[in-house]
DNA sequence: GATGAATGAGCTTTCATTCAT
DNA sequence: AATGAATGAAAGCTCATTCAT
């Protein structure tokens, strides 16, 4: 008789340890045997619940695909003036500050993989996500607006992570949120 | 009397060499071996210019720092309008894009060092150099446009980077450029 | 489960085959592929079971504490007369030449490891040992003579090991049994 | 036109200086660049001096032999008293127990390259030499009693090498010299 | 399902030695 | 004579992965 565990739950507690492990210190840098102890399994269970460390990567990107996003949009519903939207989405950006460096940080690794991976269409989806969350919170489908947006927030947790709080998040949201109303109102004139 | 080299020289060549690898494939990925062969020289070679792999990268970063900027210079002087410094930023970023996506990849792979290679104070300086090309260019020394600006930047290079040329660099360059002009000519009446 | 096996015999068959090969060629000629080989188990395996290669001579050391003197003891139990426990240490030692040589030249290199080593505690505990065991053959606790044959023995053992067999195991021998039976002797009356 | 240089004493100094390092780490375990640094010359000059490092360390086996042993007769001429002769014999270790550790290590290095080295003959005479100081001393031919001693104090000095100050060099030869004296007395008469 | 013992390729680094200068 | 730059084999050690239990 096989002992009674769930797969899914068992592969996501896996995921979630990978998670904090490669974004701190890089997919290469992480071995089997660290995952294991800190996952709390032995590598051989490991080897169990993924083919190899590719496909837990692999698996990571595609849990970050399918994270639900829907937390974001409960702050914004209701408001219907720009500069509120705008100012709900620089402080949900804020209130998830190291989440997000951590997945800057697997984003470059995982696109240093994308020849040995074949990840594209993954970081694709990623990239359509971003989006898509933006747009919602900016109510606007410019697309140079979004994809505009999307640079700055992504440049914004680049610089914070790589310079630190040095950099103020507020004075420089600030800005942007000053910007993107002006335009904004001069764009539904 | 040894063989005459020029020792600087050589290091430099090496590092050169790790800029396009470390960029390319991460620091933990590239071997030591694989430095030497596309440096054309053996691992002792390595050795005896640098105390071991961490010095390398050390001397990568310390290079990108040294790094002059002047070329950057040129292309403004005797721009006196907003715009035309703006898009002259633009343009100087764009025809630089592949060397920038390198140094994105390689501050995050610095940036995991911190710890280990003891290079904060670096890391400082490199922002502080990236703040004050971008100052220069924009004409202005308001902290969080500075701040946005760079922001901006580093978010495009790696939207580009992660999403390729989906995104399209012009269309959300000009949208840059027209939202900070904007700002430019409110700040200065 | 994994493959069953007894950690302890394992270790301890690896620690047998590094005292060969330690003794006869010292620690640093050793290389740890060596090591492997003759204990017919991969590099992999050998790190396994010790933290390094260090680790593997100081468990030998260890061992060689631990091992058991009894069967020293058998020899002389019964002999009341001193001349007679002599000559029973004396054989005792001669039987064990090629052994007592192995550890001479085990001590010398773990004497030149004690800074990196920590090992003083063992060394002393070593010397204890073997003082020990002498006192138990001569039958006296006079320290002076207990250190005296020590140095006689660790000495006869150097020059036979050194020069070889030019040097006359059972003459010196005899030498030292006539002079201490004749100090035994004063001593008692 | 050649430097002039000193070639015996350029080797000569190279040999001190590996005494002491080949003494206190052991052959194997000294590089050349560390002798080249001790020796305060380049690799490069110190292969103009050896052919290689093996030559180096059977060169210092060759000056161990031809080392001058009369400055230990000065001591004891005109001293025709067993007693006083055996204890000049001791004082004279003593003063030079640093020294005879080194030559012990050493020893133990030599012989373990003897089948690379082809020394034997080297060995032998090291012994030769070491009996004939001893008999001097002894003022005595008695080849039992004159290996007896040699095992006694090669003994000793591994003894105080090994375990350190804790056993009584004076208290030990005490030993040594009533022992002996007495054997001396009775062999006479 | 789960374990960790076992593997050997490959890692970073050091080594003795050579040789152009 | 003297240097130290250059070499590549080999060192100690780690790695992802397999498999007997």
């Amino acid at each position: 008789m096989p002992k009674i565990v769930n797969h899914k739950e068992m592969r996501e507690g896996i995921l979630m340890v990978c998670f904090e492990l490669f974004a701190r210190r890089g997919y290469e840098a992480v071995s089997v045997k660290e995952i294991a102890k800190a996952a709390n399994v032995s590598t051989g269970t490991l080897y169990h619940y993924f083919k190899n460390k590719q496909a837990i990567f692999h698996a990571l990107a595609e849990m970050a695909v399918d994270l639900d996003i829907n937390d974001a949009k409960e702050s914004i519903s209701g408001l219907s003036n720009n500069r509120d939207r705008l100012e709900a989405y620089v402080s949900f950006v804020k209130s998830r500050e190291e989440f997000m460096i951590a997945e800057m940080l697997l984003i470059t690794d995982f696109y240093r993989q994308k020849d040995v991976l074949d990840n594209s269409e993954l970081i694709a989806k990623i990239g359509q996500k971003m989006k898509t969350q933006i747009a919602g919170f900016i109510n606007s489908d410019n697309p140079a607006l979004i994809d505009f947006s999307l640079s700055f927030f992504m440049g914004l947790i680049m610089q914070r992570m790589v310079f630190g709080h040095e950099t103020s998040f507020d004075k420089v949201s600030e800005m942007y949120i000053n910007l993107v109303e002006l335009y904004l109102e001069n764009d539904e004139s």
